[in-house]
DNA sequence: TTTT
DNA sequence: TTTT
């Protein structure tokens, strides 16, 4: 059993990528704030990465913007990929499974405009993409998240 | 909200340690078995690092072992450290706020011997070790958790 | 472990009463609505009796409205009491131990004027109350709680 | 959102029954010990039914037994029917969508054997059973659980 | 109607 | 007996 439930709201506006083969991956961080201060006296808050995939993704880069409450159920997972220098990177995230989008606190709220990286490519563009080497270059922002990491 | 619910197996013996000001923390690992198989058809499992603390960490140091398996309700919490290097390092883990003992596949079983390094201070041990200037010394291996990280 | 976490819509106000000791407890109702469609193509929900005590009672009794759409962590709970013709009557509900106040779609909003039956008494009032013989009769509602009842 | 993880031991072996459409439906309750002891200084426990359909309702009647412990995830359900009297009946269970089976303090344990009761009809039998006018009759024990109330 |  |  491997059981997450969280309701916070996003520190910035969701990312939506894609993997090599094309499939579809939203990532974003939640911040909770912790019910209790600290010894100091100040508010604190975890902030988790959460990662949703495929029909998920769409929905989450659809409608979750910076500051929106989100309830996210999902499993915590870990995953090591190498980084530039060659070294063993361990990750903690939380793999979303199913995400409520709650009322929340607003953010700038309005339309959704994607842009460029949180298009959805068609096959043909996928295909594109693929040969342009680096499926996450739309974003210019890797998250070493590759087919590998598929959770299904 | 920030729950989390494990049921999964210790990779290892949990450590107790004590911080500066002699408060008990333990830390171990657990083995979550993925329920699916990847795009390999290998089994994996996801290793979520566990910390207790004070009453809940003597619990775990007495009651768990190498392999035994465990139900931990919790919260997810990140917390960052400078390492040697001078450079930041983000931790995710888990902040166990109960723990259930469960038959388990076994372990080695037996009595509890806690070895030095998990022997409880006195008020008069625990001075002596603050004197020795590394509270953590006890077992070479510190693991960045400071008074500052009590969750109460 | 018994845990539970529901996010759902209040379907009437929350009703706080008394136990004969003057304990306070408020009651209310989720309606959740299921992930999909029934069989006829209907969307169905499910209505779940919450039990909120003492602090949270109060606090629930505050800020839930009609409407309003909360988050509650609780514990699954089963009693018995006899009902007006003596026989065993079986409940099941959820006892709160955390109810997070959601933006919620609305409910009529607005001030907060519990009326009679959600004044909390002082000592002095308490005891007038317990003179009346019944602690419950400020709702005409008895809920069949009682001291016996209490969580803690 | 509506989920509830359960562990606790069974109060009975389970029971596996079908529905008129031949749908296999398993029905156990798990008994869970209160952390803390009621005012009269006694332990209590909840006792909370579960329903399992399908696939996951063969493996429960084939795994379980009186006494095992199991972890249970799913989700609070209400249900109403109408009892021999005409009188609308409200039920709360908790409708199974995971089920570990831990390893438990025992139960008398051994191999599986259903009888009658937690026999899988193949097709012709189940006609038979449907001819019979009551598949539950196997059991003698109507459970009120028609396929209408299929959760899938 | 209850389990360890 | 139900909510959005």
């Amino acid at each position: 059993m491997n059981k997450v439930i969280l309701i916070g709201n996003l520190t910035k506006d969701p990312e939506l990528r894609y993997t090599p083969n094309g499939v579809a991956v939203t990532t974003f961080t939640l911040a909770i704030n912790r019910p209790r201060t600290n010894q100091a006296g100040e508010r604190e808050a975890d902030f988790i990465n959460i990662v949703a995939w495929q029909k998920l993704a769409d929905l989450c880069a659809t409608y979750l913007r910076k500051g929106r409450q989100a309830a996210v159920e999902g499993r915590i997972q870990t995953r090591s990929y190498d980084n530039k220098e060659g070294k063993k990177v361990y990750v903690t995230e939380v793999v979303a499974e199913n995400v409520q989008f709650l009322g929340g606190k607003g953010g700038e709220g309005g339309g959704y405009d994607p842009g460029f990286g949180g298009m959805k490519p068609s096959g043909g563009q996928r295909d594109e993409m693929d040969a342009f080497g680096d499926p996450f270059a739309n974003t210019g922002k890797p998250i070493n998240i590759s087919d590998d990491d598929l959770p299904f």
